[in-house]
RNA sequence: GCGGGCAUGGCGUAAUUGGUAGCCGCGCCAGACUUAGGAUCUGGUGCCGAGAGGCGUGGGGGUUCGAGUCCCUUUGCCCGCACCA
């Protein structure tokens, strides 16, 4: 019988679905792992043959965990809010609900013929409002509760009405966006409005002006992670910054322990390295500096890690959107303030960029003095420094700081160096190294010994204190969109007023259209009755990360009503063992998740700190494009191998009409009317393609759908295939050339059970050179599948397949473990054979296959003997020997054999298993 | 500019982690069978050379009996961050 492929995976692929066969429960008889994959948006377009690539990794090692006796949490769901659907509502009327539930069949049915073991009883989707009922309940936890810095933890917000009413915040220690500092008297003599507004400003979601990514095109406000080079991630529109009250997360809270805790984490270095980027911290000291604007005196706080270089520090620069820039514009320079002012502020994020090396500022007309050296200096704006970072000014050291040094020099400000024979003729010394001088009493001291002398120094004086940054800004949550999370809030005198927990969920509500409103209100003020209890409710929506920051606690208990998550659920599966999917996310949602996770466990609600313990980001794969090259002016289209004789142009081809770039010319002549009579120059009879690697896209027609692969060469082969490709981690483009050899070890594994086309299987004892085959077998996909190394098991597999093909081997002793192992890989052959073999349960609750030391040990091996590096002889020894023994043996046999004439052998260098090395 | 990574046959890759470089697959060459296929099977295939032999892991240098692997240096490519004081 021929290896049907097609029948066989529709088979099996029911058969699972029929009898659940992946349906997990908590068993506490059992140890658990759960392997989740990054849930995907369901696109329009569907799957291409690159999304699966971590799907079949991760689907690999669910079916090896559970072979090796583990209750394996394998779930999948979608993240199904976003914009791409909203858009398309615009554009069509179709609602997003529509749209999005379309695309979820679709991409099912594509996830369905791979084979995938997900626990499908327990598929999410972030829009559905049984679903973000958690999102919001999450949301409001947020909202009650603040930050306290002295336990380094979230706690609920009456624990800070208490302190406030009996002491004031005088005291208080807390993650906050509040300047104000006031008394227990002072408090409990405010309003009821005026409290709400000072708790806003301690809550972990709070509600508080900032200046915001606005994207005028989407309508929308973005995060920082949203946007790449001043253009939003989705649709590539220009942003700028505007300044706009928006719901944001207090994610810079928990900067430290985002950071600390990364240390236990199996992420990859790189990816380690994102985040540690991202999250930004340095260290250093906030320093006042005493400013005058001739009628007033003001302190100026700036932040610095350079306090060593205070001395050198000749001049202060505001950013622009600062606070001081008002308090600190004198009468006679308010007119080249306002024009700077109002040419800084048309620019977009993009623009202010691509203009990074323009040196821009003006004179504030204030001067400040430098509390080291008592000198007068003055005070800039200019757009280099930001207004989020730090404090929003600095003290500009131009001698050691490059920025400050070009800004120095374009507008003519003093230049002091601070190092002993540092050049600063054309550019700033900032490398932290050198003998400080001109600088008091740090004279003399390295660099290393003077910035904590500094700071030392400055704490002394009362100028200052040390102080740690982060880079890691607070997530604005706000999106002025329809297709997301509604905030379960209301606003109760315009005091912000969260709803009651029993009332949730609160489900989207209808609209008539999906565009902001005239006035220029997000699409929710289109809804009808859009109140609680009488109150206006929030008309914003929450963004994308919202629904997918906790998703992974969902799938362990999906169907609860009454918890995110119960206690027992998240006992037994706790967090994610392996978490796989791309590196697009290491700024966003492998922040957000972590930070939403900490945030529950200092709740009690989970009861791990972080959420993803071992993360493996996959390569992207990209297309292979294929070329064909028409000769200029006619309808001819010539060979790669000849193009250079002629004048061609070079025209896309779609790679489905391509086979190992040789181009089936009746189809593309088919393809496009206008290749309908295309002639061909050929090489050889043939039509060689050439090709190029590019982005996979329908523009380049080099899209590959894994549904066309399942058709002709089948599931197995695709999930194969992708393995053999390369390794995991590792980019590279979808490239079809090669599929052929994996169907065909397929096809000959599938013919070691048949003879003449009946199955057929031996029970004859195996001989150890076949239980050798087996056994080396089992050793070296054990450790690949372990080590995430898939390439090289495909590889291993087709080893001991041709050996065993040498050998005519059918026996059952050998065939039957061969079959389990190979069941990861290819699961529905091996399910095909499992029972053909006489077997009634599913594979999937086979054992793995024991792995015995004994048939791999070699009896004698031959050990090559080299002469100063150099391969002199092969002598044949065993293995069992010990080193000195075949150190005599090599002696003598160098004696005998007089190779040296005369030569003393004074060393014999043997490596065990390997080589032998005599010096002379 | 800063940080991370990569570089091996015509191509994708492998190398027991410092031990005979090129496993496995594609492609290619030769052959067998044939119901003529994009099937199956056998053998060959790093480069130069008729051969003996020589050369070979982007380039240069070093450590070592021994380097694709470690160190220094240089070139090229990929990814991330980018006025973060």
């Amino acid at each position: 019988m021929e290896y049907n492929f097609l029948e066989i995976e529709k088979h099996w692929q029911d058969y699972w679905s029929k009898n659940q066969t992946f349906k997990v429960e908590t068993d506490n008889s059992k140890p658990k792992f759960y392997v989740l994959d990054m849930f995907p948006y369901p696109s329009g377009a569907g799957l291409h043959v690159g999304h699966p690539l971590g799907y079949i990794a991760s689907d690999i090692y669910s079916r090896y965990k559970r072979l090796k006796g583990f209750n394996v949490l394998h779930p999948m769901g979608y993240d199904a809010f976003g914009l791409p659907a909203e858009q398309y509502a615009i554009q069509t009327g179709t609602h997003p609900a529509e749209t999005t539930g379309k695309n979820i069949k679709r991409y099912r049915e594509q996830l369905d013929r791979i084979g995938f073991s997900y626990d499908w009883s327990r598929e999410v989707r972030t829009c559905e409002p049984s679903y973000y009922k958690w999102t919001q309940w999450a949301f409001l936890e947020m909202f009650g509760h603040w930050f306290n810095n002295n336990t380094n933890k979230a706690h609920k917000i009456e624990e800070l009405t208490a302190i406030f009413s009996k002491e004031g915040n005088m005291n208080i220690q807390a993650a906050n966006t509040e300047t104000r500092v006031f008394t227990a008297q002072q408090w409990n003599s405010m309003s009821e409005k005026e409290q709400a507004d000072v708790l806003m400003n301690y809550r972990i979601a709070y509600l508080g002006e900032t200046s915001v990514n606005w994207c005028p095109a989407l309508g929308t406000v973005l995060a920082n992670d949203e946007v790449k080079e001043g253009l939003s991630v989705r649709g590539g529109h220009p942003v700028e910054q505007r300044k706009m009250k928006q719901w944001q997360l207090r994610v810079s809270a928990y900067a430290q322990r985002l950071l600390d805790d990364m240390e236990e984490l199996e992420w990859s270095d790189s990816l380690k390295e994102m985040q540690k980027n991202w999250i930004g911290r340095s260290q250093g000291a906030e320093m006042i500096f005493k400013v005058s604007n001739g009628t007033r005196e003001f302190d100026l706080e700036i932040f610095t890690t350079r306090a060593d270089t205070v001395f050198g520090a000749t001049f202060m620069v505001l950013a622009p959107e600062s606070e001081w820039v008002e308090k600190l514009t004198t009468q006679e320079q308010k007119s080249s303030v306002d024009e700077y002012l109002a040419s800084a502020k048309k620019k977009t994020e993009r623009e202010r960029m691509t203009e990074t090396r323009n040196v821009t500022g003006v004179f504030s007309g204030s001067h400040a003095i430098n509390p080291f050296t008592g000198k007068q200096i003055p005070v800039w704006i200019s757009e280099y420094v930001l207004a989020g970072y730090g404090t929003g000014a600095i003290m500009a050291v131009p001698a050691h700081d490059s920025r400050d040094y070009v800004f120095a020099k374009h507008f003519n400000l003093p230049i002091i160096p601070l190092i002993e024979g540092c050049d600063i003729s054309q550019e700033s010394f900032d490398a932290k190294e050198g003998i400080m001088c001109n600088s008091g009493f740090l004279n003399g001291m390295t660099v290393n010994e003077a910035i904590p002398a500094a700071i030392d120094q400055v704490e002394k004086r009362g100028l200052g204190k040390r102080k740690v940054n982060f880079r890691l800004r607070d997530a604005i949550f706000s999106r002025q969109r329809y297709w997301g999370e509604p905030f379960p809030v209301c606003y109760k005198e315009g005091v912000p007023t969260p709803m009651d927990v029993k009332d949730l969920p609160l489900e989207l509500p209808d609209v008539d259209k999906f565009l902001p409103t005239e006035e220029g209100e997000p699409p929710l003020a289109r809804a009808k009755d859009w109140t609680y209890n009488g109150y206006p409710l929030e008309k914003s929506t929450m963004p994308g990360f919202a629904g997918s920051s906790a998703y992974y606690l969902r799938y362990m208990d999906p169907s609860n009503n009454k918890a995110l998550v119960s206690k027992e659920a998240n006992n037994y599966w706790r967090n994610v063992d392996l978490y796989i999917g791309g590196t697009e996310h290491a700024t966003g949602h492998l922040i957000y998740s972590r930070f939403w996770n900490k945030f529950l466990y200092d709740l009690g609600y989970v009861c791990e700190k972080e959420p993803f313990k071992k993360l493996i980001n996959q390569g992207m794969i990209q297309g292979r494009s294929n070329f064909v090259y028409r000769v200029k002016g006619t309808n001819q289209f010539v060979s790669y191998g000849l193009k250079d004789q002629y004048d061609t142009t070079e025209i896309h081809a779609d790679v489905n009409l391509v086979h190992n770039d040789k181009l089936d010319m009746e189809a593309f002549k088919k393809w496009m009317p206008e290749y309908a009579n295309a002639e061909f120059i050929l090489e050889d009879g043939e039509y060689i393609c050439g090709w190029a690697v590019e982005k996979m896209s329908k523009s380049m027609f080099n899209v590959v759908n894994p549904d066309t692969i399942c058709d002709t060469y089948g599931a197995d082969t695709l999930r194969m295939y992708e393995m053999f490709l390369g390794p995991l981690e590792q980019s590279k483009p979808w490239d079809t050339n090669g599929i052929d050899g994996v169907h065909r070890f397929l096809k000959r594994f599938w013919r070691l059970f048949y003879k003449d086309g009946v199955f057929s299987v031996s029970q004859e004892k195996a001989t150890p050179a076949e239980l050798k085959v087996l056994h080396k077998l089992i050793k070296k996909v054990q450790e690949d599948i372990e080590n995430f190394s898939f390439n090289t098991s495909v590889s291993a597999f087709m080893i001991a397949l041709n050996e065993l093909y040498d050998s005519g081997c059918n026996k059952k002793e050998i065939l039957e473990p061969m079959v389990i192992l190979l069941s990861p890989f290819a699961p529905h052959m091996a399910e095909e054979l499992w029972h053909k073999l006489g077997n009634i349960t599913s594979v999937s609750q086979a054992k793995f296959p024991e792995y015995i030391h004994e048939y791999t040990i070699e009896d004698s091996f031959e050990y090559p003997v080299s002469f100063n590096g150099k391969l002199r002889y092969k002598l044949t020894l065993s293995n069992s020997m010990t080193s000195q023994e075949i150190e005599k043996i090599v002696r003598e046999h160098e004696n005998t054999q007089k190779y040296l004439s005369g030569a003393i052998v004074k060393k014999v260098i043997v490596v065990p298993k390997k080589i032998i090395n005599i010096v002379c």
